[in-house]
RNA sequence: CAGGGUGUAGUUCAGAUGGGAGAACGCCAGAAUCGGGAUCUGGUGGUCGAGGGUUCAAGUCCCUCCACCCUGACCA
């Protein structure tokens, strides 16, 4: 390709809307254009990068046995209504209907339609396990798209389901998913870890994601470095704090006024913050849920969704508490509650401390030396706290160290819940109709594109892997009047096309200068600046991440400087320099 | 959705008190020449977000709407 030919559209300034160094880079780059808010166009250039990242996607896939297929993104309500995820998933969804006014949804995700494409002919234990994966558009109606490709409204997603007829079946599967992501992210040289997840809207049993290291990523995860323990931040667990246990004292009520927050109420009473057990209100499906954890941790509100299987829950108002218990939300607490009204659910911290302060479930009140059991009853125990750096990890004990990262991958175990509500039921050995087991196991293609850049970029520009460049080697014609130049700079251009190597040639009649800074920006692993110095016999070979390139002479013929620049290119690899660049 | 901000040339922006729509870069033509967005000459380019109102006169003041961005809940 000849640059002169090229639709690639480069920046010198920073975009006004500049949100990630990956939209202001890719948008200066020419790689994409943003359309709408989290509408994005992929530019040539872009649309290369996307359609290596979808083949080695699709490679990973096939060695795994699943079969590339193609639904419609055009889904009918009904089948959402049946799961009952056109309530649940609600909002998020962009809905349309036809003249005649039937309802369809552009589809968020597939469970729904692939549960519906197989219901009917996937019904014998034989046919199973099936593994089926597509990549198109998805589109979620986010909130607010933000941070460019990285959440956008329309984005480029492969998502694969499986179906199996027993638990182990599952199991490997998901454990050759486990795999095939992992040499995914090897493919695409970057910095990666997978952690465990949580299962959120989608529901199911296991889940891991895979999260591509940057400073600017919006996943938070915990990592311990000594035994290689990792979890998302709605997951990640740390050793429970030992209380002491104390002689068990009268529970008694004491006068607090106006002291509402856990800091007051600290002060006000000269009691630590471990000490007191704070009550957080919440309304779910099922009426009112109190959670309790100890004073100085937080909530973490991803872990009570899950361990209630409720993903509707939400903190209960303050007008809501006032109206239904007659307290300000400062002084509500488990004792006096009973558990038919509200359920109460206690995070592990609290297990055995004794002798702490609750709300008094009166206004300007608190109750001190309050003791499970004897004063108030939890019904269901579990792990509701969120996890902070420092903490010991739950395996080994060691210091949890808190680090970002980019999700692009996310794979669940679905068990039955689909396949039940969508009457997906296959017949086993004994003739018995069974729901199947399914997994289902998302990549972000789009997102991946921006997640690349986020983890290997510098000043000037993006630094691309090998593997996903648009563009392996540039060849930069310095002065396109020398003619000695140009004819040298073809020559060579044509060689390496003959020899598939993907080369781009620059023969632009701009500034040396103006070339080599969009061959920065744009990021080519290989350059071949052909100048001045050819008089000499010399060009140069550089490589994007480093300083300075070299030179070489010509002399010996074209052959043994192509066999350099292949040598150079399988050389090239991006794994060492990512700890110097980008990630915390 | 709530709170805040911004909309003027292809891009980044300037336009105080109401009265001429501007700069730089880009783009086009030409010159010179070419190792880090370099230089010179000439040119091109506008529904001042949209609609309404006030006024002799609105980019500027008022109202309505829209889009985009920032802070929060959601997610591959």
């Amino acid at each position: 390709m000849l640059f002169s030919k090229l639709y690639a559209p480069t920046i010198k300034e920073k975009p006004a809307d500049s949100e990630t160094i990956s939209y202001e880079l890719l948008t200066r780059g020419g790689f994409i254009r943003k359309v709408a808010a989290g509408i994005y166009t992929y530019l040539p250039l872009g649309w290369r990068v996307i359609k290596k990242i979808t083949k080695i996607v699709e490679e990973e896939m096939d060695k795994i046995g699943a079969q590339e297929f193609m639904m419609p993104i055009i889904q009918q309500a009904e089948i959402w209504k049946e799961s009952g995820r056109w309530e649940d998933y609600g909002p998020e969804m962009m809905k349309l209907s036809d003249r005649h006014g039937r309802e369809f949804t552009l589809g968020p995700t597939h469970e729904e339609m692939i549960t519906f494409i197989v219901r009917n002919e996937l019904r014998s234990y034989k046919q199973l396990p099936l593994i089926l994966y597509q990549i198109n558009q998805k589109y979620r109606d986010e909130i607010r798209p933000r941070f460019g490709l990285m959440r956008a409204r329309e984005f480029i997603m492969k998502d694969a389901y499986s179906f199996h007829s027993d638990e182990k079946s599952l199991e490997e599967t998901y454990q050759d998913f486990y795999r095939a992501y992992s040499k995914i992210c090897e493919r695409l040289e970057l910095n990666y870890i997978s952690v465990e997840a949580d299962t959120g809207a989608i529901g199911g049993t296991d889940s891991h994601e895979f999260i591509i290291l940057a400073s600017t990523g919006e996943s938070d995860i915990y990592v311990c470095d000594s035994c290689g323990y990792s979890a998302s931040e709605e997951r990640a667990q740390s050793k429970i704090p030992e209380n002491i246990p104390e002689e068990i004292e009268p529970l008694e009520e004491v006068p607090t006024p106006n002291v509402k927050t856990i800091e007051d109420v600290s002060e006000f009473l000269k009691v630590s913050k471990e000490k007191i057990v704070k009550s957080l209100l919440y309304v779910g499906r099922n009426g009112y849920v109190m959670a309790l954890i100890r004073g100085d941790y937080e909530l973490n509100e991803s872990k009570l969704k899950s361990l209630l299987k409720d993903q509707t829950l939400r903190l209960a108002t303050p007008e809501e508490v006032q109206r239904d218990f007659g307290v300000p939300i400062g002084f509500i607490g488990p004792v006096g509650i009973d558990g038919v009204k509200v359920q109460k659910v206690a995070d592990l911290s609290i297990k055995n401390l004794n002798n702490f302060v609750v709300g008094g479930m009166k206004e300007d009140y608190h109750y001190i030396n309050t003791n499970l059991n004897r004063d108030f009853t939890v019904e269901l125990w579990g792990d509701i706290r969120t996890v902070k750096e420092g903490e010991g990890c739950p395996k080994c004990g060691n210091q949890l160290r808190h680090t970002k990262g980019i999700e692009v991958g996310h794979i669940f175990k679905l068990g039955t819940k689909y396949s039940e509500k969508l009457n997906g039921y296959f017949v086993d050995e004994e003739g018995k109709n069974k729901p199947y087991l399914m997994g289902c196991y998302g990549w972000g293609i789009s997102r991946t594109l921006a997640a690349i850049v986020e983890q290997l970029h510098d000043d000037n520009g993006i630094i691309w892997p090998i593997s996903v460049a648009p563009y392996t080697v540039e060849i930069v014609i310095v002065n396109t009047s020398d003619e000695e130049q140009r004819t040298f700079g073809f020559k060579l251009y044509e060689i390496l096309k003959s020899r598939n190597c993907e080369v781009l040639l620059d023969d632009r009649e701009t500034s040396a200068g103006f070339k080599f800074k969009d061959s920065d920006l744009i990021g080519f692993p290989i350059r071949i600046t052909v100048g001045k110095k050819l008089k000499d016999g010399k060009i140069e070979i550089k490589k994007r991440y480093e300083e300075k390139g070299v030179e070489v002479s010509i002399k010996k013929g074209l052959e043994e400087v192509v066999d350099l620049i292949e040598k150079t290119i399988e050389e090239y690899s991006t794994k060492f320099i990512q700890n110097n660049l980008t990630i915390s």
